[in-house]
DNA sequence: CCGTTGACTCTTT
DNA sequence: AAAAGAGCCAACG
């Protein structure tokens, strides 16, 4: 896909991502959706390399479309402070992570 | 029904 | 130029 205006797309990504409102979660596949692509991964690798600060590009609020947490670039449980802290709870299952479900 | 494999997509290193 | 990366889906066993 090329059809980018001027910006990038990561930077389409960033935008799209900041602007999720508070509380709410947001999947990588409506993220690519709605920049009419079907490129999930590199939505996740523009995050994973997001040069802009966590309060301005809020990554911890992008999951997976099965609504698991999915990866993050620093610490999954940072991740999950931040979502708890906006209201969001979670199904602990397991040891792992990025394997937590989403209550909604 | 479940787990694994492969194909797809796009940016960055 | 080639491979990896925070994923998704379909197909196969």
């Amino acid at each position: 896909m090329n059809n980018i205006p001027n910006k990038t797309f990561n930077e389409q990504v960033y935008e799209i991502v900041s602007s999720i409102p508070k509380g709410y979660v947001m999947t990588y596949k409506q993220i690519a959706n709605k920049l009419n692509c079907r490129a999930y991964r590199a939505v996740g690798n523009a995050l994973n390399k997001n040069p802009h600060p966590i309060s301005k590009v809020p990554c911890h609020r992008v999951i997976k479309t099965n609504l698991e947490l999915g990866g993050y670039a620093w610490d999954i449980m940072r991740k999950v402070e931040l979502l708890e802290a906006e209201g969001i709870t979670f199904k602990k299952i397991g040891y792992d992570p990025s394997k937590w479900i989403v209550k909604r």
